[in-house]
DNA sequence: GTGAAAGCGCTAACAA
DNA sequence: TTGTTAGCGCTTTCAC
């Protein structure tokens, strides 16, 4: 008794289109060099016995693969969500399969991610998640991702990392400075940071400008409160308690990114604490809901979707001398959570 | 001159540990039958040469991968972003990767996704959108899965689809009672429901329950106004315009999802509209944000992230004989955004 | 324009 | 316990 096949394979279509396995193969890939009706009519069979191809058996044989990979601290965060739809979406554009796995903020699971993803052979690997500050955290990484270069890998990271490779990068100094001269154009002068881990670069880097505008003020940053926290709507919360209870002369609260933002506005509202007549509050990224929140959030927008879609779009390019580095449009969004401080 | 060889193979693993490749591939699998001196020494030996295998080489000699595929409507979506955080985590716990794509609700996209993930030969799908009312919209992706299925592939979905496989299934029918309930209970009749596409069996059902809701409380459903929109933020505010426009009369507006009702809040607001005072608003699904609104919104909480930790967990299970169905608990959360109607 | 055949890198019988 | 070898399903020279 013959072992029934339970998947068709690709000598099967070519048998029952009367072709040799090469024109069939040569058919079904769009390759040249195949007489236009032949090529039709076994796509046609191919079609109608309901083929897929094997795409390991093609990756192997081809050494290339039509996937690749996205590597994000969490999906299930805004951010990283919308950077995500973006990566998705050019990458169906472009016919790639697209494998997202998350870091958890974690150096070492980061790692682990992208070994697993130059294991699959995936043509490109998007790096999604802030870089860290410390560039050794880094080494084990960035010389991974060379080995995989040199193989012909391509590369890109959102953010500032140490990797060495092309980047989208927001311009998070200048966000940081644009919105910490709005509020303090408004008039504040008692205001607090909250903000996450100034490990990340993202962090860092938002830090960095607003200390700068806090300097062209006039103001001593190391006098203003910086709150750090878990960079999340709990950490805002943690925050916004801290603010409450140790510096009640505070009439502004810059948060590094909309979530912790959000959890700043939820912990004032359950105070009683009125936004923006008794405290300002703002955010940065523009995640979707931050116009849809009450009072609408104050915030810089990334273009998110877009920078995913630049990213993927930056590695599938042909590989440049030496590293791209793309700058992502940031704009000051000024919504109802800031107003001057109360007289 | 020799072409320089680029990419590690396992031979080379072998050759540099003086083994066979067969005892190397088995040390590397971690396959009974070597003798544990040998297998770490192979294990050593690849880790300083720092060879990865190909895990399209290894696919294809196996007939077994190590990755699954995630199909959701759109990955920006706060509801499939958080029921794909909890596939990845299940993945990562069982060392799969996961491909992730985009079906935009739209059956042709779905499928097409389906076949390319069949032809990645993952060993699971689950797919997270909303099936269809109409069941010839799925016979065939009906029929490509049950294709994928005999021949050792797993398939869970989550919610109601008519594709005969393991389903995580949210009582929507049941959420969507509940939620009227409430709002009947608070004393509101004058109602009207903003809602997505009928088509979807999610939105269906939802409908269905809150149809019972009112029946029970001697209302006659054909009366209330059920405005369908997109299903997004967007669709919330086209709603809640129209509602403003032609039904003012109305005291309480039920949103068959959070998305939506967020879109409804903003509208209301922005007319100078009370939220609850004046008009109550619910939603459906629990998104993480919509507990720090303002008014916090009253919602039917789905647990999606258990969700998707359980559709894969399914999916990864021995198959059954017959479709299995998980039940996702749900719970109706009053908060702010309802009250009894303005006296 | 088409076909035969040699791999792609690995696993899994089967032998030893 | 270890090694030899035949594929897994496809692409791609190289002949014809």
């Amino acid at each position: 008794m013959e072992k029934a096949r339970t998947t068709l394979r690709l000598q099967d279509v070519a048998e029952q289109a009367g072709v040799s396995i090469a024109t069939a193969s040569r058919s079904l890939s769009g390759a040249t060099g195949v007489s236009p009706s032949v090529a039709e009519r076994v796509r046609e069979v191919a079609r109608q016995m309901g083929y897929v191809a094997n795409l390991h058996a093609r990756s192997l044989a081809a050494g290339t693969s039509r996937s690749v990979g996205l590597v994000v601290h969490e999906i299930g965060d805004p951010y990283f969500a919308e950077i995500a739809s973006g990566v998705l979406r050019v990458g169906a554009r472009e016919g790639l399969t697209v494998q997202i796995c998350h870091s958890g903020r974690d150096p070492e699971r980061e790692l682990d991610q992208i070994r697993m993803l130059v294991a699959n052979r995936v043509g490109a690997v998007v790096i999604a998640g802030s870089g860290f500050v410390d560039p050794a955290m880094q080494a084990a990484a960035r010389a991974d991702l060379q080995a995989y270069r040199r193989n012909g890998g391509r590369v890109a990271v959102i953010g500032r990392h140490h990797l060495g490779v092309d980047a989208v990068v927001p311009d998070n100094i200048k966000g940081g400075r644009a919105v910490a001269e709005h509020v303090l154009g408004l008039g504040h002068r008692s205001i607090a940071v909250a903000t996450g881990s100034r490990e990340l670069t993202t962090i860092a880097d938002r830090l960095t400008g607003v200390a700068e505008a806090f300097a062209a003020a006039g103001i001593d940053f190391d006098r203003v409160p910086i709150i750090e926290a878990a960079f999340t709507r709990d950490g805002g919360k943690a925050a916004a308690e801290e603010i409450l209870t140790r510096h009640r002369d505070v009439t502004a609260v810059l948060a590094m990114n909309d979530d912790m933002a959000i959890g700043i506005l939820s912990t004032l509202r359950s105070h009683g604490v009125s936004v923006p007549d008794q405290i300002s509050v703002s955010g940065f990224d523009d995640v979707a809901v931050a116009q849809d929140l009450s009072p609408s959030l104050t915030t810089v927008r990334l273009p998110m979707v877009e920078m995913g879609e630049s990213a993927l779009e930056l590695a599938l390019k042909e590989p440049a001398a030496r590293p791209r580095r793309q700058r992502a449009a940031h704009q000051l969004v000024v919504r109802g959570s800031t107003a001057p401080p109360p007289a």
